[in-house]
DNA sequence: TTGATAAATTGTACCGGTACAATTATAATG
DNA sequence: CATTATAATTGTACCGGTACAATTTATCAA
């Protein structure tokens, strides 16, 4: 089965328009949004004080469960926390140059300002193989997109990436798509959601293969990255493996207790 | 300044009798808790469905909200998700021997299994580095515990790691404390609750020392992890760094959608 | 000035309600 | 039997309320 030979749909272009605050927001992510813009906008840093909920209520004209809400996304988000007879705080701690791990949204928000490309080494669709079989949890009938690239920063190689997608939430990809973001055609092309993922990671050497690609050495060492990413609904469609550059890479988590 | 020659303080005996579901859990905590063992009792699988909303709020007597409540709890814990017009759903999905990084209390839930075990290299209490003052937002005049520990995982050399904790929040500590886990004595020992932690990593070649401590050899891959621990209410405590052995480490990771 | 005590502030737990959106089950249709 | 329209199911958004716990501020005593 060769690329592309089967589908037929709409074109994808993107940035179509005005970034549009998507079809329809909610009122408590609109809220979120706005706080976080004016924190940005005010160069709020770490500890500053924000609004007391009540004010915050007066303000947006809603319900103080509202305001709750769009305060526990911020927090989720990391960018505020909140401290019981006291107030809401600021709170910003990201070094720059990290790639963020919290959003599963490939790289999106922690290497904004980088330079990101990405030079296609393959992608076709072909039945899956016993580890992909297993990590999407589908049959050696279910076709996939496999997708190989080279993802570089700034113009250096960052890291080798092979990537599995199930065929029927994922029906067409072609070389302009892959070789820009996936996830934002996935996002805005498919307006397809991603609902949790799972990740594992280890170090280990580099085989000569990967050494080329990476322009390294074999036996450098590298972070070995495997992601299974959700559908809302529970469907896993997408696995995929990275190597990465260790020259390059650096990754930043922020956790939150449960409480 | 030596250690332990200024504070007294009540012993700490860990497992003081019988396992106190904490001192005054809250409803929504006590139905998730008991939700999860729910799940593993009856060796629930990813996918499998659980009882729908109103069932689950009529079974615990409570309103719907604080169900609602409860199970964004178990979502965020990864142990869960919803669908909405659907229903609720058993997600487990972790590798068996990956350290889980969701739940900030060292390695308390990923590796439950391990025979984990720990030779102390050095505590003291210290005037703070450059590099400590920045992590921990502190002047110079406040004093830190600085404890070096080798950890090991049945037996082998998992990592090294060297941890700074701010002497007005942990104001005593002991080699045998220091030897089992700090973060029980930490929450048990001194009542402390976490509230958020950054973490940073990055991949690089041991040095001479390094290697020598984890039975490696100079030039070998290393995970190279910091974390700034802070309190609910915002105040780091904690700074750490962790060289881990590349052989033993590999690290879990679930990321949900922030809707 | 210090330190304890009381009061005000402020976020969180919990209630119970309406409306609605996404999914799934059912009925109707050809 | 497959397709489509309809209805039932089920989780989420949002409201507005009471009670309470943690923190901060104000007050008072020594």
């Amino acid at each position: 089965m060769r690329l592309g030979d089967d589908i037929i749909q709409d074109e994808y272009t993107p940035d179509e328009g005005t970034l549009q605050e998507d079809e329809k927001m909610l009122k408590y992510q609109k809220i979120a949004e706005d706080m976080e813009h004016y924190i940005i906008d005010n160069a709020l840093r770490q500890g500053d004080k924000l609004p007391v909920l009540e004010d915050l209520r007066k303000k947006y004209e809603v319900s103080k469960s509202t305001i709750t809400k769009a305060l526990e996304l911020l927090e989720m988000k990391g960018i505020i926390y909140q401290v019981r007879g006291s107030g809401i705080f600021v709170r910003r701690h990201r070094r720059k140059g990290y790639i963020n791990l919290d959003e599963n949204q490939g790289f999106r928000s922690g290497l904004d300002d980088f330079q990101l490309t990405s030079e296609v080494l393959g992608l076709e669709v072909v039945a899956p193989s016993e580890e992909v079989m297993a990590n999407l949890s589908i049959s050696a009938e279910e076709p996939v997109y496999q997708v190989k690239r080279l993802r570089f920063i700034h113009g250096r190689p960052l890291c080798i990436e092979e990537s599995y997608y199930k065929k029927s939430v994922v029906p067409f990809l072609n070389e302009q798509i892959v070789s820009e973001s996936i996830f934002t055609y996935l996002r805005e092309g498919l307006r397809l959601k991603i609902g949790f993922s799972d990740n594992f990671f280890h170090i280990r050497k580099l085989d000569e293969d990967e050494a080329e690609l990476l322009a390294l050495k074999t036996g450098d060492p590298a972070l070995y990255y495997e992601s299974v990413y959700h559908l809302p609904n529970g469907e896993a469609f997408d696995y995929s493996k990275l190597v990465y550059n260790y020259q390059e890479a650096q990754f930043y988590l922020q956790i939150n207790s449960l409480s």
